[in-house]
DNA sequence: ACAATTAACTTGCATAATGCAAGTAATTTT
DNA sequence: AAAATTACTTGCATTATGCAAGTTAATTGT
């Protein structure tokens, strides 16, 4: 019933975003320019339907997201990020080199060239996504 | 049946560390001293000692933790930090960030302290736990 | 205008992950 | 030698996730 378990800062980030979709939900909004249920559901790790509205509905709870209907498509929403998830942009790129580092043999091509300019810049490329994302 | 959903690097590292426990464990490591199974158990969030045994297991098989008898007491073992569980102190100081931010009213005051060495000398801090760490 | 399609879900049920309480086995301490 | 410690395992209950199908409202195509 309780949210979170103690009032250490890391468990209390996973009490919000420790399961397998969320931060994926992250991900598609910060560096895949998705912002649809439909978008989010054709990504190739093959979330649920009931899961995906799930996570977006607790992410939109908990401050991460926001979301608004579509200005020419009704039954469309367009989901984005809010300062509280954008703020989770630095996290995700340590994870990126993390990843880079310790699963080379696993993790795309296109994955290693985004690490390196990671490496190479990190402030700068948060600078990019950031002005990307804001607005 | 399959440790990866994809190649790409946010979610394999969730598939190693996206569950509630395993970066809790990774904490304890590198930022409470912790370094044998009672220890953890004795953590105010209450892992059950199956999940425990069983999120050990998986971080040494994977690569992030290792184990050895200890030498005065054969039943004991101590736990540590490989490099690839090391490289995740970014990472967690990423997200005590970001709780620091975005979750003052909840996390506690040690914490906050913590936060703020941190985004003073974000290097400076990671250097020192890195030294405490290693060896 | 009407039928088909799209978008965003919900529902019901199966499987997997987590949680809880108790038990075990090998030391180590008293 | 008995009691306590340490690191687990086991069995079962609860919760989370996964899968397939169905629903509702809006939109597009003919």
């Amino acid at each position: 019933m309780q949210k979170f378990r103690s009032t250490c800062p890391i468990a209390s980030a996973l009490d919000l975003l420790g399961d397998k979709w969320s931060l994926l939900i992250i991900r598609d909004l910060a560096f895949m320019g998705k912002r649809t249920y439909s978008e989010f559901l054709a990504s190739e790790e093959k979330i649920s339907t009931n899961i995906l509205a799930d996570r977006l509905g607790w992410l939109e709870e908990n401050g991460m997201v926001s979301s608004q209907q579509d200005a020419s498509n009704k039954k469309k929403y367009n989901y984005h990020l809010t300062e509280k998830g954008l703020d989770l942009l630095p996290l995700l790129l340590e994870i990126i080199i993390w990843s880079d580092k310790h699963l080379p043999e696993h993790i795309a091509e296109q994955a290693k060239f985004f690490a390196l300019q990671i490496k190479e810049d990190k402030a700068g490329v948060l600078a990019y996504w950031r002005a990307q994302l804001s607005q």
